[in-house]
DNA sequence: GGTTTCACG
DNA sequence: ACGTACGTGAAACCA
């Protein structure tokens, strides 16, 4: 017989992670029970098991989780989009006959550890599922670990163990027992590591023996010392990691035979959590599946007269839907009475937006704004975005439809037999739908963002969009004509050097021809084979010729194909390129810009950058460009209180000098290029979260050297350090960071059981507020750039942001009245303990504009 | 549709 | 021993 023992927790977690959520139409979250049952059907279909026992932890870890859709803190368990989906699932694998076992006082661990020593001892054969690798140790010659990962899975025999860890399946746990592990809580030797600890026991094989031969161990000084210091601890750590084998669960392996009984029941249950293609991969498709009762569910009423509109005005409230499209309205409708009101009559729907007396409740206010725009219409009503509200209370999610937000907020959508009537579907329940939205951003304190940054806000991108970058199409192609002669001529030279043609775009095929036909050496590998990125044919030039040629090759292309070829098909008839600007896409309030995005034209290399030369202003004007210094780091010295990195941005010091003479504690003038440049890494890393090792990779030092640049950057700027410790504490605790205006993220990875996905959320929590909060005020200084062009009657209009950069499109005559205006918004949007400062520039291109 | 690479702040 | 900085979007390849 052949038992498979799955860790229900750790794949559970897998799937919970590893795909993106799910919902039934109830807002029951899915995706756990679905990843589940797909990942157990593929490990079954593997190993063949004739009995399957699934352990669970019989208590979650303890944390506090966020306050949010009446989850109250200090909820004890897992997030609760998890488990909400765990008993349900425990239910199902029930149903569709698999036993469940648990054991108080025990964990998953040690039941896994139980059952494979009960298979050993009866004889059978053991195999293991689980995302974790604490189970290595179980390995035995009866028992393998299958273990799930994000790549391949991996199945681990004794023989794999020795090829991965050069040791048995019994000294993982003298490993472990000596390198420790915090999040067990295991305390090991201090000071010894994974590869001081791999080393050790590949030679000496238990901490037994190395603590029994101490003075003989052929180690140094310095390694014996932190032995003999961490002896009781060691011999403590290796009771902790050894996991149980006599835990008092059932060891019947015959006990463990899966017998689907009810049918039906599960096909009931499937279908109630909307997996339908679970019901069709457990054959189940015959089974009758009750439908929801239809009774219960409201039906949409849609109007047949025409509008009422001196009732609806007498409200002062209006709930409104639309399909706009080209900046032209299809049809909107109105709620009233609780019924759908259509119309496709467009002076009546310009008389509600020029109504100063009502308040507007709609979504997607940005093309109602274009719309306006286009037509020269001036908005007077208030408004009220779903879409925009509900990005600020979780701009982590993927979309906000209405169908999702209502599930989000328990709201029931009406039935809708008519297709046509499909789209106003949401609109019968957009009152309740926007009372609770509005609720939670009062309760968040989020008025202030929603209703004078990002709707405001809406209106200027809404025409920025329409009123669109101006292009030089010509200079555009034949650029990229160039592009393609240079392209074509390296191509042949590639084949030459590298003795045969094959397409170099494809990373496997440039990967076999570079490391297996020409032998370079591999430097790292990616999911599907070698990577051949930058980087690391960087460090491969001088190995073979033909490397030079691929990087300059992989230039040219990404220039022709991405900006020469990419641009000139969305280059309207205007002769003007319409990109659009989306609000609710970052996760950190930045906006974003798509088809095309015209946030990453090159710039770095002077090769790219020519490209800036075919961005221009239209005949007689010119553009205004003006981009803020240093906003993040200016952020950080406001947000953490910092004394010494606020007198230096106030002295108008040169901050990567300064710093650089703080980290290599030398004064001022002493500081080189090199140095400077490095602390400018320094600084990059620390508002990006920073890791030694990664700050030591991009500078090119040690990660021994660049944790001491670390330090001593911290030493110095202790308001930063104190910032990145408290910050990453608050988060914990709220389960979100926020910044200066309110702008939050929620942080669930913080709760997670992976070590590298709560560091993940450890340095998002660090990062968000500081880019968050710069996003805030660049869309601030865009909101007044707006109203000050507008005000001073100037024909000149934004038609870029980068992030940290607006880009104005003004005639000749109003530039430097521009440039001031953009300047004195950009310095003045907020008042921080430093000074913003903002440079501008005039040109008639993007590329002489830009400094 | 997922992966890899590379453009930007 | 993991795999290693934050945030984006587009093009190309490949299964």
């Amino acid at each position: 017989m052949r038992l498979l023992v799955v860790d229900g927790n750790s794949i559970v977690n897998r799937a919970f992670y590893g795909i993106r959520p799910l919902t039934n139409k109830e807002g029951q979250f899915t995706h756990a029970i679905y990843g589940f049952l797909t990942m157990l059907r593929k490990i079954e279909n593997e190993e063949t098991p004739d009995a399957v026992a699934i352990a669970f932890d019989l208590k979650a870890p303890t944390f506090r989780h966020r306050v949010y859709d009446g989850y109250k803190a200090t909820r004890k368990g897992m997030p609760p989009e998890l488990a909400s989906q765990m008993p349900l699932l425990k239910e199902l694998l029930g149903l569709l006959g698999y036993t469940l076992v648990t054991c108080e006082g025990y964990e998953a661990d040690d039941i896994l550890g139980t059952l494979a020593a009960a298979c050993e001892n009866s004889g059978n054969a053991c195999v293991i599922a689980t995302g974790d690798r604490d189970s290595l140790q179980l390995v035995s010659d009866k028992t393998a670990v299958h273990l799930c990962t994000n790549r391949d899975d991996i199945l681990y025999t004794p023989e794999k163990i020795r090829e991965d860890y050069g040791v048995t399946p019994a000294e993982l746990i003298e490993i472990k027992a000596i390198q420790g592990d915090s999040s067990d809580n295991i305390p090991g030797v201090a000071g010894i590591g994974p590869k001081g600890a791999g080393d050790l026991i590949q030679r000496y094989h238990s901490v037994q023996y190395i603590y029994d031969h101490l003075d003989e161990l052929d180690v140094k000084p310095g390694v014996r010392k932190k032995l003999l210091a961490s002896k009781d601890n060691a011999f403590l750590s290796l009771m902790l990691g050894r996991i149980v084998r006599d835990a008092p669960i059932d060891t019947d392996i015959s006990h463990y035979l899966v017998e689907l009984q009810d049918r039906a029941a599960c096909a009931r249950m499937m279908a109630r959590l909307e997996l339908f293609s679970l019901i069709e991969k457990y054959n189940l498709g015959d089974m009758p599946v009750t439908e929801q009762p239809k009774a219960a569910a409201a039906v949409l009423e849609v109007a047949e007269e025409n509008i009422p509109f001196e009732k609806i005005k007498e409200n002062k409230d209006v709930w409104l839907s639309f399909d706009i499209s080209k900046n032209e309205l299809k049809s909107f409708a109105l709620l009233h009475d609780g019924k759908v009101w259509l119309s496709a009559d467009s002076k009546e729907f310009d008389a509600l937006i020029t109504d100063s007396s009502l308040t507007l409740h709609t979504r997607g206010i940005k093309s109602l704004f274009a719309y306006a725009d286009a037509k020269g219409i001036e908005t007077a009503c208030r408004f009220f975005d779903v879409e925009l509200a509900a990005y600020l209370l979780e701009p982590s999610s993927k979309d906000y439809t209405d169908d999702n937000l209502c599930a989000a907020n328990q709201i029931e959508l009406p039935v809708c037999e008519d297709e046509a009537h499909k789209p106003y579907r949401a609109l019968a329940v957009y009152d309740r739908l926007c009372a609770r939205l509005l609720g939670e951003i009062q309760a968040n304190e989020q008025e202030n963002l929603l209703f004078n940054i990002e709707i405001p806000l809406a209106k200027v991108l809404a025409k920025m969009e329409n009123i669109g970058f101006a292009v030089d199409r010509k200079g555009i192609a034949d650029y990229g004509e160039m592009l393609s002669a240079e392209i074509a001529q390296l191509e042949a030279e590639i084949y030459q050097s590298a003795g045969g043609r094959f397409n170099i775009n494809s990373p496997k095929q440039l990967g076999k021809v570079l490391f297996e036909d020409l032998g370079l050496p591999v430097k790292k590998k990616t999911k599907s084979g070698y990577s051949t990125n930058a980087e690391v044919l960087e460090s491969l030039r001088y190995e073979h010729p033909v490397v030079d040629m691929v990087l300059q090759y992989r230039t040219l292309a990404k220039l022709n194909s991405t900006y020469c070829e990419g641009l000139l098909k969305v280059i309207a008839d205007d002769g003007r390129i319409h990109s659009s600007f989306n609000q609710t896409e970052t996760r950190t309030g930045r906006i974003s810009s798509t088809e095309p995005n015209l946030q990453n034209i090159p710039v770095r290399t002077e090769l790219g950058r020519e490209m800036r030369k075919f961005f221009c202003a239209r005949d007689g004007w010119v553009l205004v460009d003006a981009d803020y210094s240093q906003i993040e780091l200016r952020v950080l010295a406001h947000i953490a209180h910092d004394q010494n990195m606020t007198e230096a941005f106030k002295n108008g010091d040169d901050i990567h000098a300064i710093t650089a003479s703080q980290v290599f504690n030398l004064p001022l003038e002493m500081v080189t290029p090199l140095m400077r440049s490095r602390a400018k890494a320094v600084n990059f890393g620390i508002v990006y979260g920073i890791g030694a090792f990664s700050l030591g990779k991009d500078i090119g030092v040690s990660t021994k050297e660049a944790s001491r640049y670390i330090q001593n950057y911290l030493s110095h700027y202790s308001g930063v350090d104190s910032y990145m410790t408290n910050v990453v504490e608050q988060a914990k605790r709220d389960g979100y960071v926020e910044t200066m205006f309110g702008r939050r993220r929620y942080l669930p990875e913080l709760s997670s059981g992976k070590h590298m996905m709560r560091a993940f959320g450890e340095r998002v929590a660090r990062n968000m507020p500081i880019q968050g909060t710069a996003a805030d005020i660049i869309k601030i200084a865009m909101v007044r750039v707006d109203e000050r062009l507008k005000k001073e009657g100037l024909q000149a209009r934004l038609v870029l942001q980068v992030h940290d950069e607006l880009i104005v499109e003004a005639p000749q005559s109003e530039s430097e009245q521009v440039a001031a205006l953009l300047q004195e918004e950009m310095e003045n949007a907020v008042s921080l303990d430093v000074p913003l400062t903002a440079d501008a520039a005039v040109g008639r291109t993007w590329y002489d504009a830009k400094g």
